[in-house]
DNA sequence: TGACGAATGGAAAGCGCTTTCCGGCCTAGA
DNA sequence: TCTAGGCCGGAAAGCGCTTTCCATTCGTCA
């Protein structure tokens, strides 16, 4: 029997085999131990069955959410996920799209958001484009500075109604604390809150918005720096969850300040266990897991005519972390 | 100019080539938009520049955390990482395992804790051991049931620890909330807790134990149902944070009962925000981001003489959420 | 019963790379 | 000036698979 035979009993592929070759094919290969090279069939069928996640930080709740929705995704479609973890350094970021087309991966699916940096668009935009030239395809979630199929979440909206909510509350004077100012999607909430502020009139001074980079610390820090500022800030709205929950800890640690009756605070993302901390955290809500599985949807669907774009819409929650300002 | 050369010049490999070669090969590569191609090295070279990580799920911080870890280790050795999430199916880690044997993956790390039935852990045993027949390494995480490479917390004496932090604080009647009896982690983890109660001659009769799978609504429901069974329990022993998240959450919105004064809570791993909940959760602390970097070392670290075992030690650490019982 | 077509097994040509082996060139020592 | 030894570039084999192309066999229809 040959290895023609043998290839195709075990993989159906251009033709078919008898039910009973293959059988005898599937014991002699089990009996045998055999496992087949997955490089080689790789090579000789041009193609893998791989895919590639490129987030900042698998170990912050946002990313892990997409995460599982776009591993879900691809598992139903029988593929691997080689997920690459930036530690948000860009120029990783680079590395790893080189990378994976060197793997010849399917597509990659970039999570997170894009830098603002013209030089760095241009670059992932080029490695991106040698991945397509191989074949491989391309999706992002938020924008990323170039046209790409993508799942955008409204951010901008999230920002608006952020601003809304604590406005419709009656705060007037709201801290903000933002992320590092060189991310798309900072920019857009950011935008989007500023923008309903100023419908409404109200001013949004620079010392009134702290940067931190998104962690917990970083939100904590901000927070204490936004209150050493200004005293008299009722509100703080913190650009993702993840730093909001570090405000509630500055707020209650530090300050020693009561939320919501000195300080209300809102978030954005509505990560895990937002509705569990102290107190229940008021936040704009995105469905993670469902952009997430989106987005790999977007990367798997070959059908692509031209560039697609899929947008969600934010919501508010609102918890315990908002309320009227006191008096 | 050759192929041979090419490829001498752009990896080095067996021998060295002129500078000014190397140059010239370079620029041409990236004046041609040249991409190597990783099967058909992988096929030459006989190996792969990616490890395998097996996960139950990718949204648990506890798995993230590990898998944050692991993947800073395998970055540093360049490496890619192929995450597999197994949505708790044994069969689907199976399936993983032979799919990252057939990838020819450099090495298999397995989180989580495997399951008690005999036959899954011979079928994994099996597969485990074709992988290395090929060269493939393994390591885990906590017990699997077999030798291999291990990073072992001390789940029994984190169990130990917890029983002895609420016996101290004087509670006599404390229920648990356990994960899915079949993992042995979650064995382990019960073990200790009630070899320290027997210590001290205090009964844990098996309706003050209710099952739950590892998640929040799942520790919610048992804390109900443990409560319903027993109005008197002063303390609930959480099996993980997760689900003492779930129990607290059931505390304070479905029971109205205040944590610590009606009940105590203490839970086990001691995941990213825990100190934010409401309150503060007392919990056993694992260290899991160095846990998972340890994991792939020894996964990484070829010197093998012999099977290695990394024994890392449980530590209480006391926040809010337990205190002595009332009255 | 003969011949034609469908169906099936096998030989062989690659897929894109690495690496061994060989041959030519250059340097240095006699 | 001649030769031995060291270097370096190139040809070619081979990694393990898929798939095309042929050859063969079988079934069927005239």
């Amino acid at each position: 029997m040959s290895l023609a035979t043998a290839s195709r009993a075990l993989h159906g592929g251009t033709r078919v085999v008898t039910a009973e070759l293959r059988e005898r094919v599937e014991k002699a290969a089990r009996h045998l131990g055999y496992t087949s090279h997955g490089p080689a069939q790789a090579l000789a069928r041009a193609t893998t069955p791989v895919v590639g996640l490129i987030v900042h930080d698998i170990a912050d709740p946002y990313f892990s959410a997409l995460a599982i929705g776009a591993m879900r995704e691809a598992h139903e479609s029988g593929l691997l996920v080689l997920v690459c973890n930036t530690f948000r350094d860009p120029l990783l970021e680079l590395d790893y799209v080189a990378r994976l087309r060197a793997q010849r991966a399917r597509g990659v699916l970039l999570f997170g958001s894009g830098f603002t940096e013209r030089s760095y668009q241009s670059k992932l935009h080029r490695e991106l484009d040698l991945l397509a030239g191989l074949g491989g395809r391309v999706a992002c979630i938020s924008p990323h500075g170039f046209t790409t199929d993508a799942v955008l979440p409204d951010h901008r909206d999230g920002g608006r109604l952020a601003a809304q909510h604590l406005t419709d509350l009656g705060h007037r004077r709201i801290g903000v604390v933002s992320g590092p100012a060189n991310l798309l999607v900072n920019q857009e909430r950011l935008r989007g809150f500023r923008d309903q502020l100023r419908a409404l009139d109200i001013e949004l001074p620079a010392e009134q918005i702290a940067k931190a980079d998104f962690t917990r610390e970083g939100g904590r820090a901000a927070a204490i720096e936004l209150l050493g500022r200004d005293s008299e800030l009722t509100a703080i709205f913190a650009l993702n969850d993840v730093m909001a929950v570090g405000v509630l800890a500055a707020l209650r640690d530090d300050l020693k300040l009561s939320v919501p009756d000195d300080v209300s605070v809102v978030g954005f993302d509505d990560i895990a266990l937002t509705a569990d901390v102290q107190p229940a955290l008021s936040t704009i809500h995105l469905p993670l897991e469902e952009i997430g599985r989106r987005g790999m949807e977007l990367l798997l669907d070959e059908q692509a005519v031209s560039t697609r774009t899929v947008r969600v819409p934010a919501s508010l929650v609102q918890r315990a972390s908002s309320a009227p300002p006191r008096g």
